[in-house]
DNA sequence: CGTAGACCCTGCGCGC
DNA sequence: TGCGCGCAGGGTCTAC
């Protein structure tokens, strides 16, 4: 379910735990992508929390005077308040208490599949956390220019779509807005993206841009089981025009989507116009 | 080096 | 109705 839009969704969502105090946290399961480190965690309790950060689709809990938390949805990672005394649900496997003015919010992560990520650092900024060694500019970021992306793909033969997909390349893009930005833009997922000028760049990163801008206005879109930070569940949802539309006629051309598999995943496109 | 593919894990929808 | 299969929004590691 989370894309970037969700995940900035859900962090817009949760600024109201900023200026609390993380009380306590208790951890069921520790097996995600990676072992929890549940002392890690427990070392930031009595911390408060200065700001909430994304870094790609990483959420950042930003402890005063340095330390904080990491927390990645995967694929099928929530993250939201529960009612006081609420009892925990199957598969969800944390739960933090945080407390301002003597009153107590419960968060909890759930997430079936484990591909998501709980991290602590006890100090220092947690964006020089090793998670982010290496990723690529934010799509919002003035970095990520068409300057940029035109030379960063030169002599490459790989589609297009997969650099959208590559988080060296560019951080947070996932399989959805690839798939959507390139039909903003009209181009063939299947372009080697050594071959796409500065002019289609341009067009392309505009395209990311919008789309990810559109969705969390949206509130948060994508499919629709999403539920925000706060359980609203109304948000739904962005225009999908190439995503799980395979069969459908093209909104542009009239032609017929098609789904093709690229680097193990779906991606949909409109032959007709996307060229 | 760049790239493709396997893999981690559970749940759901579909066809038989 | 029940079962097996394919597929799912992510990221990382390995092998070529």
């Amino acid at each position: 379910m989370p894309e970037l839009p969700e995940v900035e969704t859900i962090r817009r969502g949760l600024q109201r735990l900023e200026g609390t105090t993380l009380a306590d946290v208790d951890v069921r399961e520790r097996r995600l992508r990676r072992r929890i480190d549940v002392a890690a965690l427990q070392a930031l309790c009595g911390r408060r929390i200065a700001r909430l950060g994304r870094r790609a689709k990483y959420l950042l809990f930003e402890a005063e005077r340095g330390g904080g938390m990491i927390v990645h949805l995967g694929m099928s990672g929530r993250l939201f308040l529960v009612a006081p005394g609420s009892p925990p649900q199957p598969h969800e496997h944390v739960s933090w208490w945080f407390e301002r003015d003597g009153e107590s919010v419960e968060l909890r992560f759930q997430d079936p599949r484990r591909f998501g990520l709980v991290a602590a650092r006890r100090h220092g900024s947690v964006s020089d956390h090793p998670l982010f060694a290496g990723l690529g500019p934010e799509p919002f970021d003035a970095a990520f220019s068409p300057g940029y992306a035109y030379r960063a793909t030169r002599g490459s033969r790989r589609p297009v779509k997969n650099a959208l997909m590559d988080a060296r390349f560019v951080a947070g893009v996932g399989n959805i807005y690839a798939s959507e930005a390139l039909w903003r833009a009209a181009i063939n997922p299947k372009t080697r993206a050594g071959r796409i000028s500065r002019r289609r760049w341009q067009r392309l990163l505009e395209a990311v841009v919008e789309v990810l801008q559109d969705a969390i206005a949206e509130g948060g879109t994508t499919l629709n089981d999403f539920r925000s930070a706060t359980g609203d569940p109304g948000y739904f949802q962005i225009a999908l025009r190439a995503y799980d539309r395979e069969g459908a006629s093209c909104a542009r051309c009239g032609g017929t989507i098609r789904r093709i598999v690229q680097v193990g995943r779906s991606t949909y496109y409109c032959p007709g116009c996307q060229v």
